[in-house]
RNA sequence: GUCCCCAUCGUCUAGUGGCCUAGGACGUCGGCCUCUCACGCCGAUAACAGGGGUUCAAAUCCCCUUGGGGACGCCA
């Protein structure tokens, strides 16, 4: 029957041969049975959306829907009228793809003699390809987002700012959004979900962040991202400190987390990138960082301004610039061309670390 | 197919008839800063879907077209 009315161009539903029979309601042990809502076949339905407006459908577009399953079982639309009724819910927001939805339960709570609540319907989210965001675009439980590394914070500022807006303003505290938030600026279209935005204000709320507020997700992301990696150790460091170190350069706790390793292993079990060795620790160079290697070895304290003084007057002494030694430096500590403020790492990684990176670097 | 909804830079959006030569943000591209990578700062790029009205005046109001989304279950 649906089949045939959609092949006619007609909208499938109900062809009403037990609508005017009058029958009571089955009885319950009269199973097979389903129970249907007498919809009006004229006037239109009509509601003020509290984000689009008034609605109005005509109602001989509604179908006389089922209330009561065969089973007995009550319908959806029944349910959340009736749930809602009792709950005292006096506003109902939800998203777009209720809007259909709405005139139907606008009928079930007149039939029942029920205050209808207000209606709000908020724009769908859609994937990059514009269709209604669904698996196929991307792990989007709010969960996952987790696992990948995003603030709540940041995840509730991004979704909050998507399709909604108070003037120019992107950053959000979420008392701010307790306070500004209003139907009235609430858009009417559907907007594409955008992970690099995402990513950029989730970068915000990393610098924005207290070390100590990232320590335990830090911590958990590590334990993630490493539990098949032995050589890391969370205790070789102060994590706090490498959080100050990687606030500016990561974009989520992963990012983080994937670039504090350099931190987190020995020397021994530090990975040196083979074309930065071959590139940086020449010959020269390591001469120069054997000489720089033992005024390390006698510095007073080991601190980033005792580290960063000691430098310079190492390369005013050597008669060279900075950049002549930074990068074999920081490959010879690092292992790698791109990491923090060299003295900065130095500091965190402590002596011990730092002597024990330039033994194995001038080795290698 | 039918019904409902929607339509400003690539994306999120500001804009509620004159303040719009259309603003901000992400992205992208340049530059500055600089021990690398980032951060930061400066600059550039780029949009009112099209066509008709209404009006002294339209991104803003109305209509049509086109495009997009959603809904069409004894699912929720």
């Amino acid at each position: 029957m649906r089949e045939k009315a959609r092949a006619e161009g007609r909208k499938p539903k109900y062809d009403g041969s037990c609508r005017d029979k009058g029958l009571g309601p089955p009885n319950d042990g009269e199973p097979g049975h389903v129970v249907r809502l007498k919809t009006p076949t004229d006037g239109t339905i009509a509601y003020k959306d509290m984000v689009k407006g008034p609605i109005a459908v005509d109602a001989a577009e509604l179908d006389d829907m089922i209330l009561r399953r065969a089973d007995g079982t009550p319908t959806y639309n029944l349910a959340v009228v009736a749930d809602d009724h009792d709950m005292g819910v006096t506003h109902v927001l939800r998203g777009d793809d209720h809007v259909n939805n709405t005139p139907r339960q606008i009928t079930v709570y007149r039939a029942l003699g029920w205050d209808v609540p207000e209606f709000g319907h908020v724009p769908l989210i859609l994937g990059p390809d514009k269709k209604k965001l669904s698996k196929r675009h991307g792990a989007l439980s709010a969960m996952e987002y987790k696992t990948l590394g995003y603030l709540p914070e940041a995840m509730v500022n991004y979704l909050a700012r998507l399709g909604w807006s108070h003037g120019d303003q992107e950053v959000f505290s979420r008392d701010e959004l307790i306070r500004l938030f209003t139907t009235d600026n609430l858009g009417s279209s559907p907007s594409v979900f955008d992970t690099q935005k995402l990513d950029w204000l989730n970068a915000q709320y990393i610098q924005q962040a207290e070390p100590g507020q990232l320590t335990d997700g830090l911590s958990e992301m590590i334990a993630q991202e490493f539990k098949d990696d032995p050589a890391v150790k969370q205790d070789s460091v102060k994590l706090s400190d490498v959080i100050r170190l990687l606030q500016p350069r990561a974009k989520t706790l992963k990012d983080m987390a994937q670039q504090a390793r350099i931190f987190l292993v020995g020397s021994k079990d530090l990975e040196y990138d083979e074309k930065a060795v071959e590139k940086f620790l020449t010959p020269e160079a390591r001469e120069l960082l054997a000489t720089f290697r033992e005024q390390l070895a006698g510095l007073d304290s080991f601190d980033e301004e005792s580290l960063d003084k000691l430098g310079h007057g190492f390369i005013e002494a050597q008669g060279i610039k900075f950049k002549a030694i930074a990068q074999p430096i920081r490959v010879s500590i690092t292992g790698v061309t791109a990491s923090p403020g060299l003295f900065e790492t130095m500091a965190v990684l402590g002596r011990d670390e730092t002597l024990a990176r330039m033994d194995r670097a001038l080795s290698l």
